[in-house]
DNA sequence: CCCAACTTTCACGTGTGCGGCAAGGTTGGG
DNA sequence: CCCAACCTTGCCGCACACGTGAAAGTTGGG
């Protein structure tokens, strides 16, 4: 009974979708079109059904924005990302829910693996974009030796 | 009226849609739609109308190619990009009709400053990625740390 | 308790980047 | 000259990633 009135403390942190959204940088649609395609879980939701969402929901469409404006992804790579996300989740729970230490090492060496797959699939679109850069450098190089040849049979 | 028929050296190089689209890994249909909003400036044409492509076409499509998988750039970010590539061209254009020494050098600077901020678009993408690996190291890392933890307190 | 502002789901609309088909025209080897 | 294989334009369709109502319910301050 004491219960069934949510604490301040908790309740102020919980944002209704267009605060979510305004926080991070999208509209309430796109929020609600993540949560449609599985790239949020089922946020919290009010007595009238609002969504609800913390600041661990926050950081998962901070998350899932990056992806999408900065690196280009699509939501089906990101949902790949997510998901490899989501078992390291898991792995957390496990973690905390088991004393052995051997199971622990297993836990974080995975975690570790799953970090290395996401940063493996980001350095390869940076070394593509690099390969570009080169070719436009490497070009830009070859009109700079020209500028200099002209530099020697004209000086000035 | 010597120059009615092509001459075999050239018109040899000259590849329909569906060689063109094959040999840079796209489709005719792809080709036809990046002509369609302006990739690519209309290509020659057959008597038929049939649409033929250059070595400098199938370079482009290259490109386009490159920026829409590697680089996921979207067609509009990459219409951008080409028109800096065509305004080189003018400029290689104006460069070969001029043989005024500083109007030369003033071209190729134009160029020199055209692939600088092409490499910054490039560049800029490239930090934001770097940014998310940065990220995901950090994490890596912690695990990494947590595991050493562990091999202290259980060593083996 | 009221009401404006917010929310819900449902559903259709939009722009991008093509795929695929139809109905016809072109090419080029035999 | 014939015909299979290519090409043309035109157009409809589709998946993605939302935008934009509509109709109804919820919330919270006054």
């Amino acid at each position: 009974m004491t219960e069934t009135t949510e604490r301040p403390t908790e309740s102020a942190r919980l944002l209704r979708i267009h605060e979510a959204a305004r926080d991070v940088g999208l509209t309430p649609r796109s929020v609600r079109y993540y949560e449609e395609v599985g790239l949020l879980r089922p946020a919290r939701r009010s007595e009238g059904d609002y969504r609800l969402y913390d600041e661990s929901d926050l950081e998962r469409l901070r998350f899932i924005k990056g992806l999408r404006d900065d690196a280009g992804f699509s939501l089906a790579e990101i949902s790949k990302l997510l998901e490899d996300e989501a078992a390291r989740e898991r792995d957390h729970v496990a973690y905390h829910a088991t004393a052995d230490p051997r199971e622990r090492r297993r836990i974080l060496s995975d975690r570790v693996a799953s970090f290395e797959r996401q940063t493996q699939t980001l350095r390869t679109k940076i070394g593509r974009l690099q390969t570009m850069v080169d070719q436009t450098e490497a070009r830009r190089k070859h009109s700079l030796a020209r500028i200099a040849e002209l530099e020697l049979s004209d000086p000035r």
